[in-house]
DNA sequence: ATGACTGCAAAGACTTTGCATCTTT
DNA sequence: AAAGATGCAAAGTCTTTGCAGTCAT
């Protein structure tokens, strides 16, 4: 068993990474977190690692700001604020996507609904003051 | 007056390419679009223009799909389907996202909101065929 | 002349991929 | 042995940028 948990400690290290940050981070963010515990890790890995995980639907993207695709450990939908300023990305918990749109979202696409996103995006406090 | 439209004649035409399409076109479209009309077009002066006008916002990105990203020359906020198979990026003008979402996404994020994107994802009628 | 727009190609940034190596079964 | 995971570096994409040339004022 703990040969086992050798062999996957960094794959499990990287999923632990996303789900246990509410940052919505890139690869290279992640790669920064783990390199202490993880010297060698490549930053490969970590790409291979994501594109595993959102693949079995264990993370999903929020998308790309600044050039960079940030990830989030939370599946189920929910808002996000994003910053142009800073690129920070963060959840709004408090605001809910109404249930009947993704309904209606099917109905009128005419195809089949797998998620939905819904972002605002503008400049944050901390960025206004600047 | 000729002469001045001249001097704008590619800007106008992406501009115009991107308000003349609901396909959310990307750079590589774009140019592929107009190079008939301009075989002399770069790729480089696409990029700077649309640059341009998302900045001044007469265009506003819808985000990036399959690595590149989409414009949309319908800048009032709307909702998009977007295709993971094909990549297609489709308005869903039958839902409208409600208003009192931005104020509550302003007062909970404690910062300024300029836009906000609701998109849904999946596999279009047409992919699912495949 | 001065400022603006563009083509071209080089540079940049992010991500993916091939191959050799090491681990687990 | 066979399958899986990773490091490393090369390759691939998309996008940005510097420079020189051209056009408008």
């Amino acid at each position: 068993m703990e040969q086992k948990t050798k062999h996957f400690r960094k794959r499990n290290a990287i999923l632990s990474c996303v789900r246990g940050t509410d940052t919505h981070p890139g690869a290279e963010w992640i790669h920064g977190q783990l390199k202490p515990a993880f010297p060698d890790l490549s930053l490969g890995t970590v790409y291979r690692n994501l594109s595993l995980f959102k693949d079995q639907g264990l993370i999903v993207s929020v998308g790309t700001v600044g050039g960079v695709e940030r990830f989030d450990g939370n599946t189920a939908p929910h808002v996000h604020y994003i910053c142009t300023g800073c690129g920070r990305v963060v959840d709004l918990p408090g605001i809910s996507i109404p249930e009947e749109l993704s309904a209606a979202a099917a109905r009128d696409s005419g195809g089949q609904v797998t998620s939905c996103c819904l972002s605002f995006t503008g400049i944050c406090g901390q960025c206004a003051e600047n």
